[in-house]
DNA sequence: AGGTTGTGTCCAGTATAACGGACAAACATC
DNA sequence: GATGTTTGTCCGTTATACTGGACACAACCT
C-alpha cells in the first residue's frame, strides 16, 4: 500500500516554516505552526528546537509561540552590506527621508511582484510606512510601472497575473491603462499613483537603472494624496536626481 | 565496519553553511563551503540550488560565488520589528548619532560573547563602525563591563572565556582588574574604555536594564580617543538619560 | 604537450531522518 | 468534575536524503 503522504526533507521543512512566519509576521504557536506547514507534530518540535539552537528562532510571550531570532537579523545585515545597490540606497533613501520629512523606500522585483527592500519613516506625526520583503501586486504601486518597463506590452501581459490587476477595495485596473501609464512612466522618467491600495496615500517613484537601461529597483516617497502639486512637483525632481546619480553609480 | 563519516542532517548542514558564510562575510566559492563545512560535494550542490532557489543565497560575481540572498534581509526585519526593545532603540540610536553626529550603537549579549545589534555611523569623515552579529570577546568592550554586571566575580570568572581577556595586540586584562571594572561600571550607571581593540577608539556605554536591574543591552557611542573630556562627559550623561528612559519603557 | 586543480552533474546503496502513533500532563469549556 | 483540546516527549519502523565515487569539461600551471 503506498502512502498518501510525502515524506518531507527537513531543508524543505524549515524553508516553509519561515516562510510562513514571514507571511503572519507574528509570533505563532508550534502547533499552528504544525498545522499550517502540514509537518508531523513529532517533526516540528525536532525541527524547532535545533532552529531555537541556532538562534534562527526565538521563543517568545513565556515560551508559548516562535518567531524569527536574532541571527536571521545578523545573516540579513550581511546581505544588506554585501549588495552595492542596496548599500548606497540605504544613505539615499535615509537622506531624503530626512530632507524631506516624508517616509522614503528602495523597491524591488520579487519575481513577479513588488517588494519594499528599505523602507525609513519620514517626520510625520502619523507614520506611513510598509513592511519589509512582503510581496505585493505590481500594478498596485508606482514603482512597478517603471519596474517592468523593459518588457513589451505582450511580455508584461505575461509577466504579471491577471489577478493582479484587482485591488484590494475590488476596483479592477484596466490592462491597457497600466500598459499606458508602463510606457507613460518610461518617458516622463518617473511615476506617480494616487489612492490605489487606500484611499489616502499617493506614491512617487523613480527609476534605477543598470548601464542597458534596465529599471533594477526605483526609490520613491510615500506622501498623503493631499499634498499639493508643487510640493510633488519638487519631490519627484529631487527622486530623478537620486535615482540618476545612482543608475551612474551603477 | 563503521564508517568514521557521519551522515549529517540537511538541517544541520544548512545552518553549518550560513553560519560560516557570516563568519568570512564575504561570497564564498560552492567548491569552498564544501571544504570548510566537510560537506561532499554532491551535497552541497543539492542544497546550495534548493537554498537559491528559496533566496536564502545568491550567486554573486558571475555565478562563481555564493552569498546571503534577499530572504535573510525580509526575515531579519521581521526580528527586529518584533522586538519591543529593539524597535524602540532604533530610534534612539539614530537620533543619537543624528544629534551627536558620532557612530551609536545598541549592544547585547549572545551567549558568552559580545555583540552589535544595531549601529548607526555618526557625521565623520572617516567613519567608525562595526558589523552587526559579529561575536567580540567581552573584556574587550565597555558595554561588556555592564552586561556582565548582574554577575557575582566567580560566575564572571566562570562565564568568560580565559582567552577573551587577551587583546587582538596580545597583551592580557588581569582578570582582578576587569572585576573591578564591573563593579565601578554598575556604581557610575556607564561604562568607558579606551584603545583596547585598536588603538584609536573610545568606547562609551550606557545600561539598558529590565525591571530587576538586569542590563539586557547597552546603548553606545564610537569615539576617537583623542575626543576631550567635556565633550565625553556630555555624551556620557546623553547615554545614561537615554538607557534610562528605555529601560522604564520596559 | 602533459599535469594539477576546480566545477558541475549523475547514479546506486544504505545509514538515518522523518514519520505515525501513543502517552501523560496541562489547559479550556461547559 | 467531566469532557474535549493542546502541549511536549518518546520510540520502533521505513522511505529516502545524503553519500561516495565516477564522469566530462574547463582553467589553470609548468
Amino acid at each position: 500500500m503506498t502512502h498518501t503522504t510525502v515524506r518531507a526533507r527537513g531543508i524543505d521543512r524549515v524553508i516553509e516554516i519561515l516562510d510562513y512566519l514571514h507571511d503572519r509576521r507574528t509570533p505563532v504557536r508550534i502547533g499552528e505552526l504544525a498545522r499550517a506547514t502540514r509537518t508531523p507534530r513529532s517533526t516540528i518540535y525536532e525541527i524547532v528546537n535545533r532552529l531555537v539552537e541556532a538562534r534562527w528562532l526565538e521563543l517568545r510571550d513565556g515560551e508559548g509561540t516562535v518567531f524569527f531570532g536574532p541571527a536571521m537579523h545578523y545573516y540579513g545585515s550581511n546581505y544588506l552590506d554585501s549588495v552595492d545597490l542596496i548599500r548606497t540606497a540605504r544613505l539615499e533613501v535615509t537622506r531624503l527621508a530626512e530632507q524631506v520629512g516624508e517616509t522614503a523606500q528602495l523597491c524591488s522585483l520579487d519575481g513577479n511582484k513588488y517588494i519594499v527592500m528599505l523602507n525609513e519613516p519620514g517626520r510625520r506625526m502619523f507614520r506611513i510606512s510598509s513592511d519589509i520583503g512582503v510581496k505585493v501586486p505590481i500594478p498596485w504601486t508606482a514603482s512597478g510601472r517603471l519596474l517592468v518597463d523593459h518588457l513589451k506590452p505582450d511580455e508584461v501581459r505575461e509577466f504579471v497575473p491577471p489577478d493582479d490587476f484587482r485591488l484590494p477595495d475590488g476596483r479592477t485596473i484596466p490592462v491597457d491603462g497600466f500598459l499606458a501609464e508602463v510606457a507613460a512612466a518610461r518617458e516622463a522618467g518617473f511615476a506617480r499613483t494616487s489612492a490605489l491600495v487606500d484611499r489616502f496615500t499617493t506614491c512617487l517613484a523613480a527609476p534605477i537603472r543598470d548601464a542597458s537601461g534596465r529599471c533594477l529597483a526605483t526609490i520613491c516617497f510615500v506622501v498623503p494624496a493631499d499634498t499639493t502639486a508643487e510640493l510633488q512637483a519638487e519631490m519627484i525632481e529631487v527622486l530623478k536626481d537620486s535615482g540618476r546619480r545612482m543608475s551612474i553609480a551603477l
